[in-house]
DNA sequence: CATGAATGAGACTTCATTCAT
DNA sequence: GATGAATGAAGTCTCATTCAT
């Protein structure tokens, strides 16, 4: 009476997973549906069962990446109650995952150019957006709990965005250069260095 | 060197820099040898008489595009004699760059990307890294002169390789998010309120 | 013959009906399986279980096609006593079906391309060529039956073979080149004029 | 200084002519554009350099037999001068055609069903339309001709057009199920009564 | 030298068919 | 018996590269 029972969402995932390793690793355009059907260990067919087509598979392979990446943000920094350690263990936690694995700077780059490269497309543009928002946000917060609790030193809310949005900017900027130079530098001594910027300037004597 | 290979090598300019155009506004897989040909007004065949391969070709744009790049920083603060002067004429000159023209920055996260995906190869990495120390050094020679006129409160040569590093690290990043968030902050804003921590840290009173 | 195997035929007429209205609307070729599947209201593999392949399923098709075109000339003529009113309805009716629907000609076409593509399969061919006996025995019949009454003038069955040949051949090619030149003229009003021809020359003053 | 020097429109004739008689032996769906490359004795890629799709090599397919079945049918009355004679001359040259070659039919059927299958793509219907009008036209002027010499009994043009448009219809009519019948009947008697009708109607005593 | 016609590998995608459930 | 998930062959089309002119 029935047939061969699939979760069709889970299927999306692990496929589309497969397929972020190794957009990850190549970039979107070259890597090919059937280096993704291998990848994914099924037939090239089965994968256009359950994305419509290359376009689609890149979206949802993006979006998944981009909510595990704030996903893990988010959790990284639950539970710690001192904003300053918060702010500290975003930034640790941020540079431990650049370091631990070289793709997921090359994700990202993939995930930027796309994003560019289908500037009017939402599918692509929007997911990036959101995250954005989101990522800010979380710094945002935790600035203005420091500043609630009488430990950072700003005027208001527009001031604590501005340093949100530098230090996220920083942070890629940082990782992009270290990895593109073949880490010709320290990393955390310039994150440090960044970091003590920010605190001397912003932090109650 | 006879006039035929310096003839060689200006048609080998011409052709990369035609083809530079074409990468910049639609990437480098998308980007066909058939329009890089109609493009640079010559046949199809004739650029396989300059370029050994498309990725030879790609190669050679991208060297082309960092050092002009480069050349425009040095050309900008060049003439300029106060250290505070020509690093604020670096970041305005940057900052004048990228917003120009966004196809400045889909340049150079498609080239971060091939540089990223072709890490072994040296063809695509080493120009890439050459134009950084370049750009470090310009930056750190500014810091290391306003030093010597007693402007700049660094301790040693390696802090100012830090601030440069950083400096530059933040400006790819900050541009980079102002693109892909769609412009969603103001730009200005956000570099200069880097620059006033830079300056309030580093300038003598 | 069984029960079971009744409800087989019968299966197997749904599944080829329901394919049927799909062929006659977009062809056999562009027809997919799935779409045959959704319109049957029936699994993909039940198809299969039903037929061997998709060609036996075309085979059926026509041929249910075909035999509800003959049975449908055959109870349009049906109870109807005069000969020269029991031709005028065969062509009347022949009229309707191709006026109302623009679908059947299409079909039809469709049919004697797959026909004409697979001349030497019999699947495909052996129905026709019935149904065309069918039809022209048909129409002889009527001009044998006029004849014993003494209302047409014809010789002998040899002849009036000879008109229901080509009174059959002239309809479906009036009816083609009407639709297949955008009803650039009255197709009424050509058939008229053929039927004219035929009673002056057959009917007995 | 120069390339190999090739008459575009030429290679594109002869393309077109090996596809169009794949295309006649088996539809235009079925027939794979490896066969036309095979076929036309060129590597797939080639075709693509002259036709920018395969439904851009259909069209030109169908236009070229069009046109090429229009001239056929004008030489074959050329140089006649008897309108009775012009009008058994388009009669013979068409049974000839058809009688000949089996696949002139088939080419038709697909001809047709493209053209129906695509009815609102001007790119297939009108090369038709026009060539139908121009047939039909060929047959009014000898029609016309004959009333003029006092050959043919008829009223007006009008009645011109219908004879025409009944001619050509029952022809294509009669060559179809001929063929689809496989040969049941005598094509040359069944023409030969329907012209003795024509004649016999519309000839002055 | 310069050219562009020619090409085949390989890209994305569809779909008839199979088969485990 | 019924199903639809899985598949790979085959389809259309692109494009870097070669080579005769």
């Amino acid at each position: 009476m029935s047939a061969k029972i699939v979760d069709r969402e889970l299927r999306r995932l692990q496929i589309a997973s497969a397929a972020m390793s190794l957009f990850a690793e190549s970039g979107f355009e070259t890597t090919s549906m059937n280096q993704v059907a291998a990848a994914a260990g099924v037939g090239k067919g089965t994968i256009y069962e359950y994305f419509r087509s290359k376009d689609e598979l890149i979206g949802m392979s993006v979006r998944i990446w981009v909510e595990d990446m704030l996903e893990g943000i988010k959790s990284a920094i639950a539970g710690i109650d001192h904003p300053e350690d918060r702010l500290r263990s975003f930034v640790e936690f941020s540079v431990q995952a650049f370091i631990t694995d070289d793709s997921t700077m090359r994700t990202a780059v993939s995930v930027f150019q796309t994003v560019l490269s289908n500037i009017e497309n939402p599918t692509f543009s929007e997911g990036i957006r959101n995250a954005f928002e989101g990522t800010w946000q979380a710094i945002v917060d935790i600035v203005m709990d420091g500043k609630a609790d009488g430990l950072f030193r700003i005027r208001n809310r527009k001031e604590a965005e501005r340093i949100a949005i530098n230090l996220l900017a920083f942070l890629d900027g940082i990782f992009l250069h270290h990895l593109i130079t073949g880490k010709r530098f320290d990393l955390l001594e310039q994150v440090n260095h960044y970091m003590e910027y920010l605190l001397d300037t912003h932090m109650k004597s």
